[in-house]
DNA sequence: CGTGGCCTTGATAAAGTTCAAGAGCCGTGG
DNA sequence: CCACGGCTCTTGAACTTTATCAAGGCCACG
């Protein structure tokens, strides 16, 4: 697809008048990664922001002992690296290519000049950084609020929901890095699939397909209102 | 003070044209809220935002179980609720006066018009959702990476670099509510407190205020390179 | 057919929460 | 001015949840 007609589809240029995709296909370039390459760091000084054209990307921070949380993992269509580009200062977290991913970068100082001049744009942009708020916001109220086999409930659904039909639902990650999506480790998140599966909540083929069996027992737990035993 | 010159104080509102301001002026309204009264809960639809004058609040997500968790505490000059102004659903977390307070409105609708006319206004307003969405990524950080003790040195380094004077700095919440910005309980957090002034890394006056003895060591537990014993 | 990555399972340990009791502090009202 | 009641905070002991460490299984890919 050619590039301009790709941006087109982007959310956060929905509604952009004319002229303006001109400008935008003007400063941008695209950038390719291999699977694992660091896109960029956390502390990295920052002079733009990407949309994932191709692949996916995930955004995590690390502790020193290795562990890491993943704050998001984006697909084609989404923005990341955009914080950077309004605080003025480095990125907050770091960004990892999981597939062999392409990219276009929107260097800085000509998309904040495009922004003055756009208010539609503005906007949409306002309304990307407010939605990634309110994610943000019910992550932290997973992992201080709810138990592991809460979260994972509530990850179960969400995603049923978003990329489902009916019951069955596939996970394109792996179990470590739905680990760290949970804040937990794989160990712990195996044996609560298990022990989910046992309890008769869930069903699984052994690869990523899981079916829901017992939707309203998963609600109650991803709610606190029930415990596995 | 007038409400105008207020207005031209507040960091969301710097640098903009002159007539704005009386723009602003003529669409706002003040709220006055008791100690305890709550602004807005979650889930309630929202019309507009609110910018903190006088007073304290606080913005927290709570659980069935009656833990909460605290994200923010915003004094004058702050701006909170705006995120469900752009998003526009409903507020994604609860709001509650933490002490006599006033705040000013901002009705969405007329707001957003003035910021497509502006194009400094959502240049702020996107430097504040930036700075916003920076916090909670080190908050995810602390809540997933973190123990309590590192959680705790954070935040007291936090503190004493914004409000203290060199090593001493005081605390103008209670150990409640600090218990629940850290995404703990009173009853652990008084146990790592009374540990950190065993092992000389903190004194205390037994009110609310603090000396921070051993600052390497509160910055090696907050990296995770320590551990209290 | 062997090797490495990913996942599972078990035993153990650590961190934090819960429950319960009591201490300190403060404002109110007698 | 003192006593009371209601807070907040502290401390102890038991318990729960999760992480850690270690071993083994499964599967895909060369």
């Amino acid at each position: 697809m050619d590039i301009k007609d790709f941006i087109e589809t982007i959310s956060l240029f929905q509604n952009l008048e004319k002229k303006n995709y001109d400008d935008l296909a003007a400063i941008i370039h695209s950038k390719k990664f291999k699977k694992n390459a660091i896109i960029f760091s956390e502390y990295d000084s920052a002079d733009g922001f990407y949309v994932a054209t191709l692949g996916r990307v995930k955004i995590f921070k690390s502790s020193p002992e290795g562990k890491e949380q993943i704050l998001h993992i984006f697909g084609p269509g989404e923005p990341f690296g955009e914080i950077a580009v309004f605080t003025g200062k480095s990125f907050p977290a770091s960004a990892q290519a999981i597939a062999d991913s392409e990219t276009i970068f929107f260097p800085k100082n000509e998309f904040i000049n495009l922004i003055k001049k756009d208010p539609t744009l503005s906007l949409n942009m306002l309304s990307v950084l407010s939605l990634r708020l309110k994610r943000f916001t019910s992550l932290i109220e997973d992992l201080s609020l709810k138990e592991v086999p809460g979260r994972l409930a509530a990850y179960l659904l969400y995603i049923s929901e978003s990329k489902g039909s009916k019951d069955e639902l596939s996970l394109d990650i792996s179990k470590g890095q739905l680990a760290s999506i949970l804040g937990t480790i794989p160990e712990t998140l195996s044996r609560i699939l298990a022990k989910m599966t046992k309890e008769g909540l869930i069903d699984s083929d052994g690869k990523r397909n899981y079916l829901i069996k017992d939707r309203d027992s998963l609600i109650d737990l991803a709610e606190g209102e029930r415990k596995l035993v």
